[in-house]
DNA sequence: TTGCTCCTCACGTCACGTGAGGTGGC
DNA sequence: TTGCTCCTCACGTCACGTGAGGTGGC
């Protein structure tokens, strides 16, 4: 019985874009179930591999942490679906990810501020970047 | 001769709000000068270290990376300063950081319309965050 | 003497990626 | 047989933080 009987690790990795050793990362974290092996030992995918990994890497693109695509994962199973508690992490995350937006824009405004000042024409002496590192206080 | 000779680490430490286990880093890796040291092995620090704390400390605020912050150093020594160095390692950082402000603001926008969908009425039939996640092609 | 501070060294964090050295399978 | 793919295991990444076990210094 050839390799007819799923899919291997480099053909899943490259039908889902996501690194073969990230699969094996995502098996050893328990992430993914272990797929079966054939008797060389070589991991043999099915469908229900594919479907799971391709939900882990979506939820990776929307910027989830593993504990919450955990946590999706398990509401997502038929039977425990529960839209207030998937609700309830998407939330929290999209909180989080606003609070990384504010804190960068508030960084950008410095930096950009900073930097225009570099070419002010009879501006400060020399360097306004190493000016604000350096002063005092 | 007592302790009059310098700051303890850890009155560096609470002085300018690094984490003493990190100054030690700093040390290791070269981006701190090594300082004198006690009879008894105790670091002791010059207001030249503080300065220099002072300096990365706000790099590292300002979101630039070791490398950055080991590049501004050499640049901030007098007789070494090079205004249009330094605009360069700034300019270069700030396009970083309007990416990855840009790749959050993408991802927010697809949170919130996801998840604006959760509460409206009559609208899917169950849980549009995991209907996102879970979504074929 | 107490007890707070300091010392070094090793390991943990996060989500992976890389590399070594060896083998399956067409 | 070739050569591509797969295997496991260990270590590297980034910028630190934590903890163990021991000592300085007032």
């Amino acid at each position: 019985m050839p390799a007819h009987h799923g899919l291997t690790i480099g053909r899943l990795a490259s039908s889902s874009g996501v690194n073969l050793e990230t699969i094996r990362y995502y098996e050893r974290i328990g992430l993914m179930p272990e797929p079966g092996r054939s008797q060389g030992g070589h991991r043999l995918y099915q469908d229900a591999h594919q479907r799971g990994l391709r939900f882990i890497r979506r939820s990776r693109d929307l910027g989830f942490g593993i504990d919450a695509i955990r946590a999706l994962l398990g509401l997502a199973e038929p039977g425990r679906r529960s839209c207030g508690e998937v609700r309830t992490i998407a939330e929290a995350h999209l909180l989080g990810v606003r609070a990384r937006i504010a804190d960068l824009v508030r960084l950008e405004c410095v930096l950009a501020e900073t930097v225009a000042r570099c070419g002010a024409p009879g501006a400060t002496p020399c360097c306004p970047v190493l000016e604000v590192l350096e002063k005092p206080a």
